[in-house]
DNA sequence: ATGGTAGACCTTCTA
């Protein structure tokens, strides 16, 4: 089974480049991220005729998630728990279901610049609310995937310049500490655990030719209970698809899992 | 030295 993570940067802008992707790639599961629209306007029409089912949370301008699967999705849940008085559109989850099912989350973590400013502490407050209810989850002794845009370079091999990022949200100690205590829970980081290498980023910035010059981060994640790790059999960045026309500034990460 | 691009949408915000 093969799922995905992608954050598309706006999914009406970028539906040519992301059904170029989805027809070479097929993935049974795919999470997606930084939609930029309300439900109305996702383009449902698009993935349907790909036999996709669709669950979407989506916001007008900002943020906005989706999963999009094959099999029929069931208990879909839109936005975390605790979340009186947050109207970001960031966390949307639901089961895939079949002979073994597998819950999967679609994850559009908050980027939380600048420092010093209320948008840093609603980024670790909403990793404190991320954990809180991954533990819930993590109970059930299931599989479950927790995908997406995490927002957090976890270490300093996972950035081509580690410098460049020391005032950024994204690097920040006190962000990695969060993600660190949301796999201490009980979560396995799938890149890590098959490949591990340096330089597997996912996201190069738009800005000052970043892309040309490899100057990369990995922050596209995806956590796995211990009944989905266990079944981890790949993990694949598609680096690629950066250099496509008009293309996200993030790219898919896809990992197979034996279910 | 503080550059540069992209998307939504109306003027600036977010990333």
């Amino acid at each position: 089974m093969r799922l995905a993570t992608w954050n598309v940067n706006s999914i009406n802008a970028r539906i040519e480049t992301v059904i170029a992707w989805f027809r070479e790639t097929q993935p049974d599961v795919a999470c997606l991220q930084e939609l930029k629209c309300v439900d109305e306007k996702f383009p449902f029409e698009a993935f349907e005729a790909f036999g996709y089912n669709v669950a979407v949370h989506g916001q007008k301008t900002y943020n906005g998630v989706a999963l999009l699967s094959k099999q029929p999705l069931e208990d879909i849940r839109s936005g975390l728990p605790d979340g009186e008085g947050d109207d970001h559109a960031r966390y949307i989850e639901a089961v895939v279901s079949g002979p073994r099912p597998i819950r999967v989350a679609s994850i559009y973590l908050p980027n939380g610049n600048p420092i010093g400013t209320p948008k840093f502490d609603y980024k670790l407050a909403w990793m404190d609310r991320l954990q809180r209810h991954a533990a819930a989850l993590l109970a059930y002794e299931e599989p479950l995937a927790l995908m997406g845009d995490f927002n957090v370079i976890p270490e300093e091999m996972d950035a081509d310049k580690p410098q460049s990022w020391a005032d950024d949200a994204l690097f920040q100690p006190q962000s990695r500490a969060a993600f660190r205590r949301l796999k201490n829970i009980g979560l396995t980081d799938a890149y890590m655990q098959i490949d591990g290498s340096p330089g597997g980023y996912t996201f190069w910035d738009y800005q000052a030719g970043a892309w040309q010059r490899n100057h990369g981060i990995r922050i596209d994640h995806a956590l796995l209970s211990p009944q989905a790790a266990d079944r981890l059999k790949g993990v694949a960045i598609h680096k690629d698809v950066r250099s496509w026309e008009k293309p996200s500034d993030h790219v898919p990460f896809v990992i197979e899992l034996d279910l």
